[in-house]
DNA sequence: CTAGAGCGCTCG
DNA sequence: GTACGAGCGCTCTAGC
């Protein structure tokens, strides 16, 4: 590349990108475009920064060649040397990904070259045309805040902060770092970076590193002479790490020679064309921007129809197509799908959802997968079909005609899937995430409905496609029970006709996409853009990885105990008959209640909604207590019914034959506080209180060479309550390490701690939890079968020994009913409509809202946690397996327990921060075993 | 025959 | 009429 005309009288200007990106986005609201939801806020920003510094007044500084240079996505060359670089950074934000190409557009609209170049970042190519156009006798300013720039300036260069408007030359580099710019690499190699990730010389800032760097010249003839600085500590560190100190050298140091296709000439500050720029400006729909510039360049501004915004705001657009099936596109070849493919890269966002033989991901096959890019255009490709002219019970039927190979589909689709810039949209995409996993597809990044709406929605309605699609599209979708039938005759998805799944499929795609954009941009608007940031959306591939894992089960211990329990449960029934007079199904509580309260004339019988008599636990044991033989007998039949039925022969059920593993899903968005719910199996309920439960625990085994290890919160309801509600007494408590329900017991009785007894330490422990559940006189009296008059004095007394208890259930019912949520103290949103209810259900929408910030708060602890594990013990020979509300349970090879407990705790227990500083410590217990029943 | 309500029990 | 939050197996009934 020649630069011929470029030389002295020349002033080279180069915007530093990002910078100007990132300053627009940070400095604007979250716009989003009116027709489409697309949001554009940074995209205004910067088109206004670009505009006002291209007219603005530049005095003796003012440009003569201009460009924007732009950082080029994926690694560069850094990477090669430091594999971390740049691994502290946060991820952008989701909203602004989609804006990143639209500010090269816009660049170009302005008629400004933007250059970027694959494996470089824009620093250096600003280095290396600042050297060219420097050598050539040329003037440049950099555009920039960026410190590490700072080394190129001097000999006729100087940067230009945008943010304070300011001009840095030779001196204002010394004032920043102590040297001048051709030693500031020296002392950037020295101070490090944490933004960057640059290592550095721990313990050596800027400061010291400028007085080193001053002392002894540069940076070389420094380490050099490492031995002889006085100060061991730095003498030390500069030995010891020299390394890694030469390493950051590199890092900083910028390349000032990259293989660059342009020429300064082609920097030559030019006009902009008013018809393409005004063409992009009415695009991004910027009414206001786009009449200033046309005023300016003297012509007509552009007409750009205004959207009426839509006053319920859950509504769809108006704009947005009708729902027609017959739009939609059967994908069958390569061709087809390349042209979809096309479209997503041009969009850079797609809905996805994958039709399969079975709703557990573990054993379902691929069928077909749907896309939908806009709203009404959406495409299924049929994978899996077979032809179901044959009615073959063994499943060998033939693939049906007209479909892609499903390896070549998922070929193509592997890349888009993938691709950092595209981002995937689904409703429950750890579904999805999961089968395609299966398949060698890692899905990323994600948005799914079904959590934007949990983030938003949480205790108003559920959030299932069809409820979405009913209440925020007022659309039905095409029911699946047609196509699958139902009980006995079902078939599965992939004996579906083409034709018919075409239209079910890709609705639901089309339906998802929809959805996304109605949702997308309210988040913010129910101030849950940080839950729904930090604690859903990296949930996903975390609980994806685990339930994929599963849990080793022995099914033999299982179907043991099953034997064992059998025999027992029939000798407990016939004596169950013998004492009833006749034989009836134990296991039915009304045939037990006839017995009990109609043939025995047992007195006080209560009955329920259905007419039924109770004969609940609580019922029988009062009976039992009398000494009614029957009850105490039913009592030991039903949990003996009870294990066998729900664990040991289900569970077996559970265990894939491939891996040998049980592998549960969670609910994300199931409970309204924010907890986990486990279904398929629930993990979350297996027995614990009893001997004869916690045997089952011992099923739960970790493969040879392995331990399963347990950790759990301590209390951390209570925990989180004394720091919400502010209770001094119990802050201290836990400070100290007491027991918590003890010391509640001796304040509230008045007993020294060591003349504590059960009796009345169980007491306080019950108050103590039902303070954590809206407490009242009526349950609380259930719960210690005492008169609720006693109950009542019990409350009165906590009340009045702990008086912020009150304040905070007041506060937090005011604040319910006067907002229709609460939150929890990372933001969590939970809605409590009920709150104005009259009656009965007012009682148990204020209990609800008291709890719910407490449980919640707990939940979202655990969460934080999970979401941190897998980098923090990445390199570890452990997994993390389940999660059972306050424990994490892992698998991990024996030599690496103690390691992986050390650090797993530590993960657990600073969990809040840096967002929460609890003024209460969190504490973890951890236990160790072959199995669960050991490590508990 | 199937779906759904109700009951009861498991967990945190 | 009640302690908060969940899931699931069994029985029974209503409705196809």
């Amino acid at each position: 590349m020649t630069d011929s005309n470029f030389g002295k009288g020349c002033h080279l200007h180069l915007i530093d990108g990002s910078a100007f990106i990132f300053r627009a986005y940070h400095a604007l609201p979250p716009l989003t475009r009116k027709s489409d939801g697309l949001p554009v806020g940074a995209v205004a920003g910067f088109c206004n920064m670009l505009q006002r510094y291209v007219d603005g007044d530049h005095g003796a500084d003012a440009p003569t060649h201009l460009a924007v240079i732009f950082d080029a996505k994926g690694d560069n060359f850094r990477h090669k040397l430091f594999p971390d670089y740049k691994a502290n950074r946060e991820e952008m934000p989701e909203d602004l990904r989609p804006q990143i190409p639209l500010t090269r557009a816009a660049t170009e609209a302005f008629n400004i070259p933007s250059i970027e170049l694959e494996g470089f970042e824009a620093d250096d190519i600003i280095a290396t045309l600042t050297c060219r156009a420097r050598q050539a006798g040329g003037r440049v300013t950099i555009v920039s805040s960026d410190k590490d720039l700072m080394q190129l300036v001097g000999g006729g260069v100087e940067m230009m902060d945008p943010m304070k408007n300011i001009r840095i030359d030779r001196d204002g580099v010394i004032k920043k770092f102590g040297v001048p710019p051709e030693k500031v690499v020296d002392v950037q190699a020295l101070a490090g970076d944490s933004i960057d990730n640059i290592p550095g010389a721990p313990g050596i800032g800027i400061k010291t590193a400028a007085l080193l760097i001053n002392e002894w010249g540069d940076l070389e003839t420094l380490l050099d002479h490492a031995e002889e600085i006085r100060q061991p500590k730095r003498r030390q560190t500069l030995i010891e790490k020299r390394d890694q100190i030469e390493l950051s050298k590199k890092l900083v140091q910028l390349d000032c020679k990259m293989p660059l296709d342009v020429s300064l000439d082609d920097l030559e500050l030019r006009e902009p064309d008013p018809d393409k720029l005004l063409a992009f400006l009415a695009e991004m729909e910027f009414r206001t921007l786009s009449r200033r510039i046309a005023e300016k360049l003297g012509v007509e501004p552009p007409v750009i129809p205004e959207k009426a915004p839509d006053p319920a705001g859950d509504a769809p657009a108006p704009d947005d197509q009708p729902f027609d099936s017959a739009n939609y596109e059967c994908v069958r070849d390569a061709q087809a799908l390349q042209r979809w493919i096309d479209l997503i890269q041009f969009r850079g966002w797609v809905a996805v959802d994958t039709e399969t033989t079975s709703l557990d991901e573990m054993r379902a096959d691929l069928v077909g997968i749907s896309l939908a890019v806009e709203p009404g255009s959406a495409c299924y490709i049929p994978l899996g079909h077979k032809d179901g002219a044959t009615d073959d019970l063994f499943g060998s039927d033939a693939l049906a005609e007209g479909q892609m190979d499903k390896a070549q589909a998922l070929g193509m689709l592997k890349p888009v899937l993938e691709d950092d810039s595209i981002l995937k949209i689904g409703q429950n995409m750890k579904y999805d995430a999961k089968i395609l996993a299966r398949h060698g597809i890692d899905v990323a990044p994600i948005d799914d409905t079904m959590l934007l709406s949990y983030a938003m929605h949480a205790g108003l309605h559920g959030h299932g496609m069809d409820t979405l699609s009913e209440r925020y599209l007022n659309h039905t979708p095409i029911p699946i029970k047609p196509l699958l039938g139902s009980g006995k005759s079902a078939i599965t998805f992939d004996k579906v006709k083409i034709e018919d799944a075409v239209a079910y499929a890709a609705e639901d795609a089309d339906i998802t996409l929809r959805l996304w954009r109605v949702f997308k941009p309210q988040l913010h608007r129910a101030r849950v853009t940080t839950v729904y940031e930090t604690l859903e959306r990296p949930l996903v591939p975390v609980l994806a990885r685990m339930e994929m894992d599963g849990i080793k089960v022995d099914r033999d211990t299982l179907g043991r105990m099953s034997n064992g329990l059998s025999q027992k449960m029939a000798a407990l029934e016939s004596e169950i008959h013998e004492l009833a007079g006749e034989e009836f199904n134990v296991g039915s509580p009304k045939q037990l209640g006839e017995i009990l309260f109609d043939k025995m004339g047992i007195e006080g019988g209560k009955r329920g909604k259905t007419g039924a008599y109770a004969t609940g636990a609580d019922v029988l044991e009062d009976l039992a207590a009398e000494g009614n033989e029957l009850a105490a007998r039913v009592l030991d039949w039903r949990q003996l019914a009870k294990l066998k039925s729900t664990y040991t022969d289900a569970l077996q059920d559970h265990i894939n034959p491939e891996t040998g593993r049980v592998h549960t899903s969670y609910v994300i968005a199931g409970a309204n506080t924010g907890r986990l719910a486990s279904t398929d199996p629930n993990l979350q309920n297996i027995p614990v209180r009893t001997e004869e439960g916690r045997r089952i625990r011992k099923a739960f085994v970790a493969e040879p060479g392995n331990k399963i290890v347990s950790l759990d919160y301590s209390q951390i309801e209570l925990r989180i309550l004394a720091h919400i509600a502010d209770i001094p007494a119990l802050k201290q408590a836990f400070a100290d390490g007491l027991d918590i329900h003890a010391m509640t017991a001796s304040e509230m009785f008045d007993v020294p701690l060591d003349q504590m007894t059960p009796e009345i330490r169980r007491r306080a422990k019950a108050i103590n939890f039902g303070v954590i559940y809206g407490i009242s006189a009526f349950g609380l009296s259930r719960n210690l079968r005492i008169p609720r008059s006693e109950a009542q004095e019990f409350i009165d007394r906590y009340f009045e020994r702990f008086p912020g208890i009150r304040a905070y259930m007041d506060d937090t019912v005011a604040f319910a009913k006067e907002h229709g949520f609460v939150r929890t103290l990372f933001g969590r949103r939970i809605n409590t409509p009920e709150i104005a209810a009259r009656g009965p259900r007012a009682g148990f929408a204020r209990r609800a809202a008291i709890n719910a910030p407490i449980q919640g708060t707990a939940a979202d602890v655990i969460r934080r946690a999970m979401i941190r594990m897998p980098d923090a013990i990445a390199g570890l020979p452990a997994k993390m397996l389940l999660q059972v509300h306050d424990e994490l349970l892992f698998e991990v090879a024996e030599h690496a327990v103690d390691k992986t407990i050390e650090i797993a705790r530590s993960v657990m227990e600073n969990a809040p921060e840096p967002a929460v500083k609890l003024d209460v410590r969190l504490t973890v217990d951890a236990g160790v075993g072959d199995n669960w029943a050991e490590a508990h």
